[in-house]
DNA sequence: GTCCTGTTGG
DNA sequence: CCAACAGGAC
């Protein structure tokens, strides 16, 4: 029986902050890293620092400018076929087999401001995202170990913003958000691993907006960013281990998000 | 009688380039620094950096974005009318009286690529500023010692360029510009002070474009930038002590201009 | 607030 | 090449 940590991190821009990333892995020593908003092309990804790091299998779906997901292991990754969750074609998905576990990286649309399919096309387009993750995951049941993690832009449970209330009618809140990733979860047979690690009447979050920048006075976050696992590999999930790196967001030049780390002995 | 030294630099962001400032003035202990192209509104300059480095007087003419010139001193400033050489009122003048001098700070317009007042409303910007220098000075003889400092973005002489015959028709050596800044010079009584101090048959230059990075090995300078002096004040210029500092051309994130710096004794 | 992509200016 | 700006996104 071997440990295998998986980190989850919204980098927001993966060349300008590869140090950052290495002062992570130094602290927490995760085998892999998953990033999300890498913004940048596969060509322009900072492999070097990441083969330095002791990270020499890199799974890269970048673009330019915008979005783009990456793997980052100490160990073999084998390619597998992604799911095609993204109407637009944006690259919003990883995925590989890793230790004989299936692991999915993802980033769902943002979707904008306004929570209203009618005027707001990213809004249709996050909702469109989350409905064929639903389809996808419903189709494709499995006994085999599954992890899914990534900046899924929805804080899910009352408990996962500052005030619930506040936040009932804000992109990332609103109920059909909500209720469309609870059905994900669900159909899926997803479990919530921070909510198994930190009891949900708990607040906890992943995201502090970048325009407040007395973000730790008030502590105005949510929690964006997840690490699901199916059943059978919920059970070699280590709860105690489960962290939100939280010290990241007061580093030099920080990402809005932090990284989220779950443990398994497998 | 005591000394007297004053340097000139087109900066490019004086924000972004505090640092490098900081450097020059520990190496060469100016008693005026003066700067053009700080970029940056009044309210924007670091004017705490300056106060910090022994400049608590500073006389600044910024704007937002563009252009911008400035005056740190160790010695008390006076203000003084400020000559209106600029048709479109960018912030191109700084005008003080130090120690009993006049000091003119001027950054020049670029004038484009072009050089046809024709088809380029740069240039003929261009030509206006210089024709109202002209203007200015040829009305306002004095005695009183005066200096002109600054990026004129003119290099007069044939050795002031890397190749005369090559930039014959190159903006900012063409023989309009040449003749113009002449012109300047004759009917305002100035004094080139590089030429003082280094014979006008030897290659002399204060800016290499960032747009050969092997700038280094095949020198392709210009002489833009400029320490004039009436006859006044040019009685007391000391020739040995003239510098151009391009060592700081080699600086990190330099900018394409390096410090030039004259020293009386008054 | 911060980053990306253009464009314009030097 | 390097810096500003504007516009869009998050």
């Amino acid at each position: 029986m071997t440990r295998l940590s998986i980190a989850t991190w919204n980098i927001n821009s993966v060349r300008l902050r590869a140090g950052l990333i290495q002062r992570f892995v130094e602290e927490r020593r995760p085998d892999i890293v998953c990033l999300q908003e890498i913004k940048c092309r596969n060509g322009e990804f900072p492999t070097h620092v990441f083969t330095q790091m002791g990270f020499p299998h890199l799974h890269i779906r970048g673009q330019k400018g915008w979005h783009g997901v990456a793997i980052a292991s100490r160990f073999a990754l084998e390619e597998i076929s992604e799911p095609d969750f993204c109407p637009q074609q944006e690259a919003r998905v990883a995925a590989v087999r890793v230790k004989g576990i299936t692991l999915h990286n993802l980033y769902v649309p943002a979707g904008g401001d306004e929570p209203d399919t009618q005027i707001n096309p990213k809004f249709a387009h996050k909702l469109a995202f989350l409905a064929r993750m639903e389809a996808y995951y419903a189709a494709h049941p499995t006994n085999e170990p599954l992890v899914l993690v990534g900046d899924l832009n929805v804080a899910p449970g009352e408990h996962d913003v500052w005030g619930h209330k506040q936040l009932l009618n804000v992109v990332s809140h609103t109920p059909v958000e909500t209720q469309a990733l609870d059905k994900v979860m669900a159909r899926g047979g997803f479990i919530d691993l921070a909510r198994i690690a930190v009891p949900p009447s708990e607040k906890l979050f992943s995201w502090w907006s970048y325009r407040s920048p007395d973000w730790t006075k008030n502590d105005r976050g949510r929690r964006l960013d997840h690490i699901w696992a199916n059943r059978e590999l919920a059970k070699q999930f280590d709860a105690d281990s489960f962290s939100i790196h939280k010290n990241a967001r007061a580093w030099e030049k920080p990402s809005d998000h932090v990284p989220v780390m779950a443990h398994f002995d497998i």
